[in-house]
DNA sequence: AGCACA
């Protein structure tokens, strides 16, 4: 019964995000992970304290919404495995798309008599929580991959943008070649390394950093075949 | 933990 349980959504509400990651870069990530879901509307977050680790992705269909849902719970991002529920409401986007749309202000007119004495009495507590970039990694932390039980390597520092870029969960018979063709179709893809004591992991590298972040932001999350239980994590390089 | 519409 009361587990939580929300109705289908268009929506879907994301929690246990890293927190230390910037919104710009969280944002384009939730879009380039869960793209291949279908088509994605929007997606927001918000650096309020009350809303901290936490994003909405809005999906044009909720048959994607539901596959996210399916496919991704858990899914370690930024060192975090997240967790997906369908959001509780209906999205601003949607709702207008809808005709249902019912613009902020004037939703609490329902006692129109009961509350006019309320005005803003707010205590305008100044939460300073405006600025702190804890750090500005662009990518944050490698996801330590096939997320078993709870060991986690070492966190690694966040790379900065690097015009070579680091795959990691491939599968481990993914050969260059195969990757090559995939990565051949990106502009500026210049070569691919793969170290055979290392299966899984591979170097990409790029003529320049547009490059390989149109690269990474269009990859990531991919599966290298459809049935491969694993998505493809993209990070730069480290320099 | 925390469900908004920058």
């Amino acid at each position: 019964m009361s587990n939580g349980e929300v109705a289908p959504n268009n929506t879907i509400y994301i929690n246990n995000l890293n927190e230390k990651i910037k919104l710009d870069e969280l944002k384009k990530t939730l879009k380039s992970i869960f793209q291949q879901f279908g088509n994605i509307l929007e997606v927001l977050a918000f650096k309020t304290l009350k809303h901290k680790g936490q994003a909405w992705v809005v999906f044009e269909d909720v048959s994607s919404a539901t596959n996210v849902l399916r496919q991704m719970q858990g899914f370690p991002l930024y060192d975090k495995p997240m967790k997906l529920q369908y959001a509780k409401t209906k999205s601003d986007v949607i709702a207008k798309a809808d005709g249902t749309f019912v613009p902020r202000e004037k939703r609490k007119k329902h006692d129109e008599r009961a509350d006019r004495k309320r005005r803003e009495q707010h205590q305008d507590a100044s939460q300073s929580m405006g600025l702190n970039a804890p750090y500005s990694g662009p990518y944050g932390a490698a996801v330590p991959l096939p997320y078993l039980g709870g060991v986690k390597p070492v966190p690694e520092a966040p790379a900065p943008p690097n015009k070579i870029l680091f795959f990691e969960n491939l599968p481990h018979e993914t050969t260059p070649g195969q990757l090559q063709i995939v990565l051949s179709h990106y502009h500026g893809f210049k070569e691919v390394r793969m170290i055979d004591a290392k299966p899984g992991i591979a170097f990409v590298e790029f003529g320049d950093e547009m490059q390989s972040t149109v690269a990474m932001q269009a990859l990531q999350g991919f599966k290298m075949t459809p049935q491969a239980q694993n998505q493809v994590l993209i990070t730069y390089a480290k320099k």
